[in-house]
DNA sequence: TGCCAGGAGTTAG
DNA sequence: CTAACTCATGGC
């Protein structure tokens, strides 16, 4: 099926390739990816964003998933106060905050761990290809991402053939707990966020930047504000004048100042520092 | 060759 | 609490 929803304040390919959701790619002027178990074909241009999936798809799902339900604007007046997400603002305006599968966040973001992002995207096609479901669009074919079960009893040896390394030990304990409903990831929902954060690191593989990363791009809790090494060095250089800070204390620097749309902050800032601020 | 990539766990002090 | 070491590999 094929539909187009009216938007503003929305850019595909900075939502997109911002370094969030690992499923994506171009080709031309559309991006395709997998959504849950539906093989996507997005377009943008510049009004509508037009849609088209394999199989029948909730048309409410896919705008949440594009976070197009928030109020860009208003995040914008509150966020924008500070200079320098302002600046960011301006050069990526339309970015918004997916809303993903929680299960794929969590386990895409445990394999994030000290690698770059084309080798995160293998690792998570290889998974998908081998565990996965099949889905079909027209002349073009994807993988879902496996549901835990189907990684909770995969061969470790097989795990690492796919270039996981270490982390193929932390992705298949956090699956059998998954799978087993030793770990609840819904319930997390009715946490707050400072407990939903502990939780999710009690897992394995899962410290403060993962678990934000879980939080912020597939539970909507904004104020997850992940700190990674670029992060870290530009609150650094931006707000403290170059003297190293802890990473725990960027992060609640940052809380403290963005507030309740801390992440989305975060986002922009970071793509930013990582692509954009000598243009700007 | 060397170095880095959106980290996390463990151990030592 | 911080610092240092380990894990482990593709890409440039």
């Amino acid at each position: 099926m094929k539909f187009s929803l009216p938007v503003s304040d929305f850019n595909l390919e900075h939502t997109l390739e911002c370094g969030q959701a690992f499923r994506w790619e171009r080709s031309g002027d559309f991006y395709t990816g997998v959504i849950g178990e539906s093989l996507v074909k997005a377009a943008f241009d510049g009004r509508e964003l037009t849609v088209e999936t394999g199989s029948r798809a909730d048309k409410e799902k896919i705008a949440d998933y594009f976070g197009l339900n928030e109020d860009l604007p208003r995040i914008y007046k509150e966020i924008g106060t500070d200079p320098h997400v302002k600046k960011a603002i301006k050069k990526y305006h339309g970015l918004r905050i997916l809303n993903q599968d929680r299960w794929e966040c969590l386990a895409s973001f445990i394999l994030s761990s000290y690698t770059n992002i084309p080798r995160i995207k293998k690792m998570i096609a290889g998974l998908s290809k081998k565990f996965g479901k099949r889905l079909v669009l027209g002349r073009m074919d994807a993988y879902s991402f496996p549901p835990a079960g189907r990684i909770a009893g995969a061969d470790i040896k097989i795990l690492k053939g796919l270039g996981l390394g270490f982390r193929a030990a932390y992705i298949k304990d956090t699956a059998r707990k998954v799978a087993s409903k030793k770990f609840d990831l819904d319930a997390l929902e009715d946490l707050n966020y400072k407990e939903a954060k502990e939780r999710l690191m009690s897992l394995k593989g899962v410290g403060e930047k993962v678990a934000d990363c879980v939080l912020l791009f597939s539970f909507k809790r904004y104020e997850a504000f992940p700190v990674d090494v670029w992060i870290k060095r530009g609150i650094e250089e931006l707000y403290f004048s170059g003297k190293a800070a802890a990473p725990k204390k960027a992060a609640e620097f940052a809380r403290e100042r963005f507030g309740a749309y801390a992440g989305y902050a975060q986002e922009y800032l970071y793509h930013y520092l990582r692509h954009g601020r000598e243009k700007a």
